[in-house]
DNA sequence: ACCGACGTTGGG
DNA sequence: CCCAACGTCGGT
C-alpha cells in the first residue's frame, strides 16, 4: 500500500522495497541513488539532491526527509518512529541508524557529515553548520544539538539521557563520551576542541571559548564548566562529585584529574596553566591571574589558592591537609611542594621567589617582599616568614623546628651578601642538626608569640578543613552510597617528597654554598617541642612515635618508603637547580618543562592525560606540549585491565589514551554486563560456564548449558538492536540476539575453553563498540 | 558459512 | 507466564 515516486530523475536508481503504507518519494534527483527499504508506515522523501545517495531502511513509522543537498549521502536505517531529515546540505554525508523514536535533523550544513547512531528516543539535531562533523551514536533518550558550527567536530556516543549542545562553533571539536544523564554543553567557541567522555550525571559546559581545548572525562556527577575561554585547554578527568571551572581564560591551560569531591575553579586568568591532580576533597582556585602557572597535585584536603598574580608560577605539589595561598603577586614564584599540614601563603610579592618544601606541620608566609627571594626548604615543623622585605634574600633551609622570620627589611641580605644585621631577620643555617637545640634559634620576644601564630593558623586552616571535609560528607550523603567507583578509582598517591628528612639527610637543598659563611644570630628558640602539642592534635591522631614521614606514607599503599628515600637527595637538589632555571626566566613554560623533567622522580608516566596531540590544535596548550603529569604513581591513572576505549571508529579523532576512561570503563561494563559474578572470581568478570555445572572431568562435549554472554565485549557493549540484519528482523522466528550484538564470547565454540585474553577488551575492540 | 526455524533455558 | 536469547538442526 506505499507510494513510491520518481519524477525529475536523470541517471538515478530509485528503489523502495518491503514498505507497508509509506510514501517514498524523489525528485529534482540527478545521478542520485534514492533508496527505501524495510520501512512501515514511513514516509521517505529526496529532493532537489544532486549526485547524492538518500537510503532508508529498516523504519518503522518514521520520517526520513532530504532536500537541497547536494553531492550529500543521507542514510537513515534502523529507525523507529523517527524523524531524519536533512536539508541545505552541500556535498555532506548524513547519516542515522539504528535510532528509535527520535529526531535526527540536520539543516544548513556544507560539506558536513553528520551521523546519528543507536540513538533512542533522542534529538540529533545540527544546524547551520560548514565543513563540520557532527556525529551522535549509542545514545538513549538524549538531545545533541550543533548549530553554527563551522568546520568543527560534534560527536555525542554512549550517552544516556544526557543532553549535548554545541552552538556558534567554528572549527572545532566538540565531544560526548558514556556520558549518562548529563548535560554537554558547547557554545560560542571558534576552533575548539570540547570533550566529554565518561561522564554521568554531569553537567559540562563550554561557552565563549576560541581556539581552546575543553575536556571532561570520567567524571560522575561532577560539573565541569569553561566560559569566556579564548586559545585555552581546560581539562577535567577522573573527578568525582566535583566542580571544575574556568572562566574568563585566554591561552591557559587548566587541567583538573583524579580529584574526588573537590572543587577547581580557574578565572579572569589569561595565557596561564592551572593544573590540579590528584586532589581529594580539596579546592583549586585560580583568578584574576596573568600569564602564569599554578599548578596543584597530589593535594588531600588541601586549599590551594592564586589570585590576581601576573607572570607568575605557583605550585603545590603533594600536599596534605595543606593551604596554599598566592595573591597579589606580579612575576613571581611561589612554589609549595612536599609539605604536610602546612599553611603557605604568599601576597603583594613583586618579582619575588617565595618557595617552600618538604616542609611538616610548617608555617611559611611572605607577604609585601619586592624583588625579593624567600625560601624555606627541608623544614618540619618550622616558621617562616618575610614580611615587607624589599630586594632582599631570606633563606631557610634543612632546618628542623626552627624559626626563620625576616621582617621590614630593605635592600637585605642577598645570596651572596651575608650581613644580616636586622634583629629580627633569623637566619639557621646548619644542615646537620646535632641534637635537637643544636641549630634552635631564639629571638627577643618571639619566644612564644610565633607558637601562637602558628598555631592560630594552623587552627584556622584545620578548621577549614573539617569545615570542607564535611562539606563533601554532606555531599556524599546526597548522593547516598559512597561511591562504587571511588574503591576502584586509582587511589591518590602522589610520591611524596623527602619531607623533613631533607635537612637530615644532609643534602643540601639547594645545592648552595652560602648558608655555610651566613652570619648566624643564632639564637635559641625551643617552640620545638612539637610532637604532642598541636601538631598530633586533629589530622595525624595516635601516631606520634612512626618518623613522620612513615606516617605520611601510610595511608598510600603503592608508595614505598625505599623509593621516598631513594629519590630523596635528588629530588631536592634537582629543585635547586630549578631554583635558578626560573629565577631568570620569566617565562614560566621552559622553567616549568624543566620542572617537570625533575618532580618526575623517574616515574615514565608522563603526560597521564595525554594531552599530546591536542596540543597541536590548541595555542595554549602549546607551549605545554612537554608538560608531564609531575609526581603521580604507576598506579595512579595508569590503564588498567578492563578499560575500555572508544574512539567510535574514527581513527582521527581517537585520542583514547584519555586515562579518565580507566574505572568508569569498568564500571560500566559491570552494569551492562548481565553477569552478576563479577566479584566472585577476579579473573574473569563472568564465567563462560555456570559455576554450577563444574562438568567434573572435562569441559569437552559436556556444557550443554546455556552460556551468558560475557557483558564485556564490544557487541554486549551495545545497547540498541540495529533493527536491520537477519537476527532482528527475524526476532519473532529466530529467537536470536541481534547480529551486532552478539556476544564475542558466545560466538566461539562452546567447547573452546578462552585460557588466554582475560575479558579485558582489546584495545582494537573498543574501537567497534558501537559497530 | 550463513540463514531460518525450533526447542529450550534463565531471569523477571 | 512472558520474554530474551542460547543451542542446535536442516537447508541453501
Amino acid at each position: 500500500n506505499g507510494l513510491t515516486r520518481s519524477s525529475g530523475v536523470e541517471n538515478g536508481l530509485t528503489r523502495s522495497s518491503g514498505v507497508e503504507n509509506g510514501l517514498t518519494r524523489s525528485s529534482g534527483v540527478e545521478n542520485g541513488l534514492t533508496r527505501s527499504g524495510g520501512i512501515e508506515n514511513g514516509l521517505t522523501r529526496s529532493s532537489g539532491i544532486e549526485n547524492g545517495l538518500t537510503r532508508s531502511s529498516g523504519i518503522e513509522n518514521g520520517l526520513t526527509r532530504s532536500s537541497g543537498i547536494e553531492n550529500g549521502l543521507t542514510r537513515s536505517s534502523g529507525i523507529e518512529n523517527g524523524l531524519t531529515r536533512s536539508s541545505g546540505v552541500e556535498n555532506g554525508l548524513t547519516r542515522s541508524s539504528g535510532v528509535e523514536k527520535s529526531l535526527t535533523r540536520s539543516s544548513g550544513v556544507e560539506n558536513s557529515l553528520t551521523r546519528s547512531i543507536c540513538v533512542e528516543n533522542s534529538l540529533t539535531r545540527s544546524s547551520g553548520v560548514e565543513n563540520g562533523l557532527t556525529r551522535s551514536s549509542g545514545i538513549e533518550n538524549g538531545l545533541t544539538r550543533s548549530s553554527g558550527v563551522e568546520n568543527g567536530l560534534t560527536r555525542s556516543s554512549g550517552i544516556e539521557n544526557g543532553l549535548t549542545r554545541s552552538r556558534g562553533i567554528e572549527n572545532g571539536l566538540t565531544r560526548s563520551i558514556c556520558v549518562e544523564n548529563g548535560l554537554t554543553r558547547s557554545s560560542g567557541i571558534e576552533n575548539g576542541l570540547t570533550r566529554s567522555s565518561g561522564v554521568e550525571n554531569g553537567l559540562t559546559r563550554s561557552s565563549g571559548i576560541e581556539n581552546g581545548l575543553t575536556r571532561s572525562s570520567g567524571i560522575e556527577n561532577g560539573l565541569t564548566r569553561s566560559s569566556g575561554v579564548e586559545n585555552g585547554l581546560t581539562r577535567s578527568s577522573g573527578i568525582e562529585n566535583g566542580l571544575t571551572r574556568s572562566s574568563g581564560i585566554e591561552n591557559g591551560l587548566t587541567r583538573s584529574s583524579g580529584i574526588e569531591n573537590g572543587l577547581t575553579r580557574s578565572s579572569g586568568v589569561e595565557n596561564s596553566l592551572t593544573r590540579s591532580s590528584g586532589i581529594e576533597n580539596g579546592l583549586t582556585r585560580s583568578s584574576g591571574i596573568e600569564n602564569g602557572l599554578t599548578r596543584s597535585s597530589g593535594v588531600e584536603d588541601g586549599l590551594t589558592r592564586s589570585s590576581g598574580i601576573e607572570n607568575g608560577l605557583t605550585r603545590s605539589i603533594c600536599v596534605e591537609n595543606g593551604l596554599t595561598r598566592s595573591s597579589g603577586i606580579e612575576n613571581g614564584l611561589t612554589r609549595s611542594s612536599g609539605i604536610e599540614n602546612g599553611l603557605t601563603r604568599s601576597r603583594g610579592i613583586e618579582n619575588g621567589l617565595t618557595r617552600s618544601s618538604g616542609i611538616e606541620n610548617g608555617l611559611t608566609r611572605s607577604i609585601c617582599v619586592e624583588n625579593g627571594l624567600t625560601r624555606s626548604s627541608g623544614v618540619e615543623n618550622g616558621l617562616t616568614r618575610s614580611s615587607g622585605i624589599e630586594n632582599g634574600l631570606t633563606r631557610s633551609s634543612g632546618i628542623e623546628n626552627g624559626l626563620t622570620r625576616s621582617s621590614g627589611i630593605e635592600n637585605g641580605p642577598s645570596q651572596y651578601d651575608h650581613s644580616v644585621h636586622s634583629h629580627s631577620s633569623t637566619t639557621t643555617t646548619n644542615g646537620h642538626n646535632h641534637h635537637g637545640q643544636c641549630c634552635a634559634v631564639t629571638m627577643d620576644g618571639c619566644g612564644l608569640t610565633p607558637v601562637l601564630d602558628y598555631t592560630a593558623e594552623m587552627e584556622r586552616y584545620r578548621s577549614f578543613a573539617n569545615f570542607y571535609a564535611k562539606t563533601n560528607v554532606n555531599m556524599n550523603a546526597v548522593n547516598s552510597m559512597n561511591f562504587p567507583q571511588s574503591a576502584k578509582l586509582a587511589r591518590i598517591t602522589p610520591p611524596m617528597f623527602p619531607g623533613g628528612r631533607l635537612g637530615v639527610a644532609g643534602v643540601t637543598p639547594w645545592g648552595c654554598h652560602d648558608n655555610v659563611n651566613m652570619n648566624i644570630n643564632a639564637a635559641a628558640m625551643l617552640w620545638g617541642r612539637k610532637p604532642p602539642v598541636h601538631q598530633a592534635t586533629p589530622l595525624a591522631p595516635p601516631t606520634t612515635h612512626p618518623p613522620p614521614l612513615a606516617t605520611h606514607m601510610q595511608p598510600h599503599p603503592h608508595r614505598t618508603g625505599g623509593e621516598g628515600k631513594q629519590h630523596g637527595g635528588h629530588a631536592s637538589s634537582s629543585q635547586g637547580q630549578e631554583t635558578h632555571h626560573h629565577h631568570g626566566n620569566n617565562n614560566f613554560l621552559s622553567g616549568y618543562t624543566t620542572t617537570d623533567h625533575m618532580t618526575k622522580q623517574g616515574h615514565t608516566h608522563q603526560d597521564m592525560l595525554s594531552l599530546s596531540d591536542r596540543n597541536s590544535s590548541c595555542n595554549g596548550g602549546g607551549g605545554a606540549n612537554g608538560v608531564n603529569m609531575p609526581n603521580f604513581p604507576a598506579g595512579m591513572l595508569g590503564l588498567p585491565p578492563g578499560v575500555i576505549v572508544m574512539a567510535m571508529g574514527s581513527h582521527n579523532g581517537v585520542n583514547i589514551p584519555d586515562s579518565s576512561h580507566f574505572q568508569m570503563a569498568t564500571n560500566h561494563n559491570q552494569m551492562l554486563s548481565d553477569c552478576h559474578h563479577a566479584n566472585q572470581t577476579n579473573s574473569s568478570p563472568c564465567p563462560s560456564t555456570s559455576p554450577g555445572m563444574t562438568s567434573g572431568g572435562q569441559g569437552s562435549g559436556a556444557s550443554k548449558r546455556k552460556r551468558k554472554r560475557c557483558g564485556v565485549c564490544a557487541p554486549c557493549r551495545r545497547l540498541i538492536n540495529c533493527g536491520v540484519c537477519s537476527a532482528c528482523r527475524n526476532r519473532k522466528t529466530g529467537h536470536q540476539i541481534c547480529k551486532f550484538r552478539k556476544c564475542d564470547e558466545l560466538k566461539k565454540k562452546a567447547g573452546s575453553i578462552q585460557l588466554e585474553s582475560p575479558p579485558s577488551v582489546p584495545s582494537g575492540e573498543a574501537f567497534r563498540w558501537f559497530f
